[in-house]
DNA sequence: GCCGAGGTAGACAGATCTGTCTATTAGTGT
DNA sequence: ACACTAATAGACAGATCTGTCTACCTCGGC
C-alpha cells in the first residue's frame, strides 16, 4: 500500500499468488478433500492436482502425507473449537447456559452442506491407537472435555467431571451419528437432553 | 450320531474342516482384522493368509471385497444387537429399567480387550454416503433406534421419539469416544445420564 | 479305477499410491 | 547482468492392493 522498500514477501503478497500461498492452498484443498472422502480416500496426487501445486512443492511443505494430515487436524481443531466457544458465548454470561448453548454449534454443523460427522472421530477410525493421528484425536477430545469441565465448575455443578463427560458424550454422539444419519432432530434432542442434565447437575 | 447312510456333507461335517468351514473361517478372520485395523487397513491377501484359505476359494464365496465387508457388518449387527438385547433383558421386565440396563452392554464392550469403538461408525467413516457399506450402517442405526423407541413406548414415555434419540445419542457417543478415549468412566456416566433422562421422560 | 467337486498354491495383470528426482521457468535483490 | 529462491511439470521407482487365471491335489461316491 506504500512505496517504501518493503520486503519482497510484502510486495509479492499484494500482487498475486505470493510466497506462502502454496502451503495454504494445499492445506485448504486437503481440508475439503480429507473431510469429504476420508484420509485414506484421498491420494497425494489428487491434492496436488486440485491445489494447483507441483509435487516437489508439496513435499517441501509436508515431507510425508501424515504431516499434512496432522496439519489438517490442527485446522479442524481450531475451527471447531472456535465454533464451540462462539456458540457457548452467544448463550450469555451464565456458565450453565453456556453448557447448553454450545449445542447450537452441533446444530449448525449438522445443517452444513456436506456434513460428514466429526473429522477427529473419522480420522481415529482410519488410524490405529498409538499413531500420531490417533494421539492427536485423543488430545483434541481431552481439550474439549477440559473446557466443558471448567464451564461445569464455573456453573457450580455437583460433579463437574461427570457433567462434562455426559455432555461431551452427547456431543460426540451427535457428531458421530451425524456422519451416518444426519437426522435433523438429533441436535435439537441433544440440546434438550443437555438442558435436562445441566439443570439436574446444577440444582 | 447314527449309522444311517447320511449325506456326504453330514459325514464330512462330523470329521474335519468340512465343506462350509472355509467361508466361515474367512468371515471370522475378517471380523477380527477389520475391526482391529479398519476396513481399508486390511488387504485381501492378509485375510487369505490368516484364514488359511486359497485366493480362489475366497473369491468364490465373496466375489468382491465389499461383499465380505457387508457380511462382516451383518455379523457385527447380529452380535451387537444380541448384546444390547441381553443387557436390557437382564434389567428385568420393566421397559424403563431396560432402557437404562442396555447401557451395561456399552460398559462390557468398552472393557473388552482391543475395543476400538463402533464398527459401524468406523465403517461409515471410511465409506462415503450412498455406498452399500454406508447404507448398511444407516440401516443398523435405524434398527437400534426403532428398538429403543419401542421400549420407550412400552415405558409410556411422553415423547418416545425424543427419548429414543437422546438415548441412542448417548450410546453412540459412548461407542464413538470409546474408539478414541476409552475412559473407564464413560459407560458409567452414560448409564447415569440415561437413568436421569428416562426418569424425566417417564415421570 | 475313475470322475467331479471343492480346495490349495501362487503367478500375473492392472491400478493406485507414496515419495524421489531431474529439468525448467519466473521473479527478486544486488 | 547475475545469482538465488521458489515454484512447475512430470517421469520414475517401489510398494501394495484387487481380482483373474492356471495347475495341481484330495477325497467321497459310483
Amino acid at each position: 500500500m506504500n512505496a517504501t522498500p518493503a520486503t519482497s514477501a510484502r510486495r509479492a503478497a499484494s500482487v498475486a499468488p505470493p510466497v506462502r500461498a502454496a502451503r495454504e492452498r494445499i492445506l485448504d484443498t486437503a481440508f475439503g478433500l480429507f473431510y469429504a472422502h476420508g484420509i485414506r480416500g484421498v491420494g497425494i496426487d489428487r491434492i496436488i492436482a486440485e491445489s494447483g501445486v507441483a509435487k516437489a512443492t508439496f513435499y517441501k511443505y509436508f515431507p510425508a502425507k501424515d504431516d499434512l494430515v496432522l496439519a489438517y487436524l490442527d485446522k479442524v481443531d481450531a475451527v471447531w473449537s472456535e465454533q464451540l466457544h462462539a456458540a457457548a458465548s452467544a448463550a450469555g454470561p451464565d456458565p450453565a447456559a453456556q453448557l447448553v448453548g454450545m449445542f447450537d454449534a452441533l446444530d449448525s454443523a449438522c445443517r452444513r452442506e456436506g456434513y460428514r460427522g466429526c473429522a477427529f472421530i473419522n480420522a481415529a477410525a482410519e488410524n490405529e491407537a498409538g499413531t500420531p493421528i490417533h494421539t492427536r484425536t485423543l488430545r483434541h477430545k481431552n481439550q474439549v472435555r477440559a473446557w466443558v469441565r471448567q464451564l461445569a465448575v464455573d456453573a457450580n455443578a455437583a460433579d463437574p467431571d461427570a457433567l462434562a463427560r455426559s455432555l461431551t458424550l452427547l456431543l460426540d454422539g451427535g457428531l458421530a451419528s451425524g456422519s451416518v444419519d444426519a437426522g435433523a432432530d438429533a441436535p435439537v434432542v441433544a440440546k434438550a437432553a443437555a438442558q435436562a442434565l445441566v439443570s439436574a447437575a446444577v440444582a
